[in-house]
Order: structure tokens, then sequence, then C-alpha cells
DNA sequence: AGGTAACCTTATCAAACGATAAATAGTAGC
DNA sequence: GCTACTATTTATCGTTTGATAAGGTTACCT
């Protein structure tokens, strides 16, 4: 093989750039594969190669299996990490704080909604595995209800002083109607991010007439 | 291999039940590949092996090859096939008829569209296809703009007695407006078909709020 | 009936892909 | 600077998967 006498310059050879560090602790190492998985199968999806995967965090294959014993639990520790995210008490505190006029307070909810999962990674690995038939996705869809879409029902019926209460639940209409915009920004996403269309750039601007829209849609029908 | 001597019984045996036709001739088999290809794909994605699809067809595998050349090739013809129905002039007409009131009218544009594209098949191909980066998708929704929304736009405008010309031309606002009920809609067949989630079986009660709503959010807005 | 064209299957290849074993090389502690 | 530990690589295995070749079987035509 006619191997070099002398290792001079064996190894001054730098891909990435910057600081190519060749050892990293195990901890960081995870973290930088996980990381890089997210992207990666976002972008490709879940059939994406783990030979490719190793390329773009700059390791061999082999190495992604001493941190993930297989494929597929790199995969679930992808959706862990995307979808850690929670939708939290503090949101639907948002939507329900009556000391503030509800368009502003409902603003306010989608600016903080979009942060948090209206990025690339998120909505496509959310499309991805939803296609997949994880059970992931109706579970959120189920809290999105429950923590989001139904409190929000509640509100309309305040603001347009309904009577609400145990004994007049909220009705499928009533749940559909507001889904209609919460699926319509969420929309907005998609086509950002899978479509890859041009979308208008100002979202706080289409927030506001959707949200605008619906309440007058409420009121021009009578809500339940 | 001890083979059983004489061919008695060779094959009567049919694993489909009814009638489980042999042979075909080649336009009927190569229809009956395809329209399974579109429910297998629609199901598993486009990574779903040639194996289990013949499975499926009830035939052997190599034969997808005898009809197709490549596997690529029989996901194109999955792709015409389904998104062939295009968006044509009678469903623009449907919009722009001003005749009729302009509710009325969209309640029918939406019967119709749903009734074309809102099926297992084409919502979760359209979704496989968009993530893969297909370029019918990003067609598809310039299409969608150019044929349904932004005509939309201008009879919402004659709807709120408001200009209408090339001078004054469709604002990005306006578009994204109608692009969030458009949006909220779709997003409902993506609810069922992709989460399975249930919803709301009546349709047209959706899109009658929805409808209201929209409009309702122009007028309290002021459109341009 | 018999020949023949077309439909279909069996057997198999080669590359791709997830996963493993063994060897190598960097690094920390003494 | 030596040792020991562990991060990382090289080499490779077994299966899966798209694709092909060649033989068999059915049905049509005269």
């Amino acid at each position: 093989m006619l191997r070099r006498r002398g290792k001079r310059r064996a190894r001054p050879r730098r891909k990435t750039g910057g600081k190519a560090q060749k050892r990293l602790p195990a901890a960081d190492r995870e973290q930088q594969i996980l990381s890089e998985a997210i992207r990666f199968f976002a972008e490709v999806g879940f059939a994406g190669q783990t030979r490719e995967l190793a390329q773009r965090v700059g390791i061999t294959q082999p190495l992604l299996y001493r941190y993930f014993p297989t494929k597929q639990d790199l995969i679930e520790r992808v959706f862990k990490e995307v979808f850690l995210k929670r939708v939290d008490a503090r949101l639907t505190a948002l939507i329900t704080d009556r000391s503030r006029p509800l368009e502003d307070r409902l603003l306010d909810f989608y600016r903080r909604y979009a942060d948090a999962t209206y990025s690339y990674e998120w909505i496509r690995i959310y499309m991805f595995s939803a296609l997949m038939g994880n059970d992931i996705n109706r579970r959120y869809i189920s809290l999105v209800e429950r923590k989001i879409l139904k409190p929000l029902c509640a509100e309309i019926r305040h603001h347009c002083r309904l009577p609400l209460g145990p004994e007049v639940p909220i009705s499928e209409a009533e749940l559909e109607h507001v889904w209609v915009m919460h699926g319509g920004l969420f929309y907005y996403a998609v086509r950002k991010y899978v479509y890859h269309s041009r979308v208008a750039a100002d979202f706080d601007a289409i927030v506001r007439r959707a949200v605008k829209a619906m309440l007058a849609g409420v009121t021009a029908l009578g809500a339940p």
C-alpha cells in the first residue's frame, strides 16, 4: 500500500471549514446526531438512509449505532425531541384571560403558537409522521381540541354573550368553525414548508384578518 | 425435492375468493395495476415495495415490470392518473357567474371541488408528493391561485362594490385572506384522511359557515 | 386440433441498506 | 510517557429490493 513514511501532515484536513473536532464527549455527539437527524428526516422523510445521514453529520455510518441501537430508535427520539414543546397550560391561559379583548388574545396566541410549531422541521416531520399513521398526530389533534379550540369556543360564547356551561356543550359545528380558522392558519405553514410556495411575509396581518373573519362569522350566524 | 407425481389438483386454488380471472387483456391488467397502485401508494407512501403491491394486485412482482418499465414510471403514471382531474374552466365559471349570490356560488363550488379532490387517495398522494418535493404541487398551487382564488378575490370586490381592474391588482393580503378559508377547508380533508381524526359529517354546513365568515371578515376590514 | 402469440410465473441477479464485529486512534489519569 | 479506556473507523454480513432472463401456460385463430 506504499505507506508514506513519517506521519507528517497526516490529518490537517478539515471538511467543515471551522472547528472539525474529531472526538466528542458521548452526550455531545448524541445531540449532534439527533439535531442533524431532525433536519435530515424533515427533508427526505423517514425512508432516508442511515449512510446519508452519517455523511451529513460527518461521521461514519456504524457510529450511529453506537448512540442509537436501531434506526427506529433514532426516529422515535426525533419525534420526542420535535414534539416535546407541548401545548402547555400557559397557551391555554393566553386564550382564556378575559381581562383582554378576545381578538388581542388570539393574536398573541397565534404569534406564540406559530413560533413554536411553524418551522420547517416541525411541520414536515409532523406531516411525515401523520402519513405514516403515527399515533402522535391523533393525540396531538385531540390535545389541540381540548386545550385550544374548545376553550376558544367557550371564549367565543362569552364574547357573544351566549349561554355557556355543561348543560350547553360545545357543538360540532362550533368546533368545526374554529377548526377552519386554525387549519387555515396551519395551512399557511404547509404552503410555505411543504409546497415551498411563496407566501405573504406578514403572518400577523393574516392572523388579524382570519380572527376578525372567524368572529364576524360567528355573530353572523348565531353560535350554537 | 420429492415432487409429487402426477399434476393432479395443480391449481384449483383461488386466493381472492370470487372471480380470480387468471389472464387479462393487457389494457385491463395495466389499469388494474394502476388502480391498486394508487390505493397502495396512498396508504404506505412511495417507498412501498413492489412485491407488496404485486401481492395486493394478486400477481407476481415481475409482472409489474411487463407493464411499467420501472417503479418510477409507475409512480409517475399514478400522479398523472390522480391529478388528471384538473381545475377546469367550468369550476372557475361557477365562481364568476354573477347571476347568482356569491355565497351560493361558493357553496356549489366547494361541493364540486371537494367531490373531486377530498378523497383518501387524492389527499394522501398529494401530501406524499409534496413532501417529496414534486413540482406538481407547486404548479397545482399556482393553478389554484390563478383559477380559483384570484377570480374569487375579484368577485369579492364586486360583491363589496369595490373598485376592480388592472389598475388595482389583487393584493397579497386579499389573497391570503381567501387562502385561510380555502386552506381551512382543505385541512378538513387532511384531518380526515391523513390524521384519521373524527370530523363532522356535514361538510356543507362547514362550508356555509366558512364562506359566511370569510365574507363577513372582508366587510369588517375593508378589502384592499 | 394444433400452432402461435401473448400473458404470466419461477428463478435469480446486483445493488442498496440496516446492522455487527473487530481493529484503530485519540485522550485522560497516573 | 505509559496504560487503559472509549470514541471512531474499516470491513463485512444477511436481508431487502428493484429489476431481468427464460421457461411455462392460457387463449385465440384458423
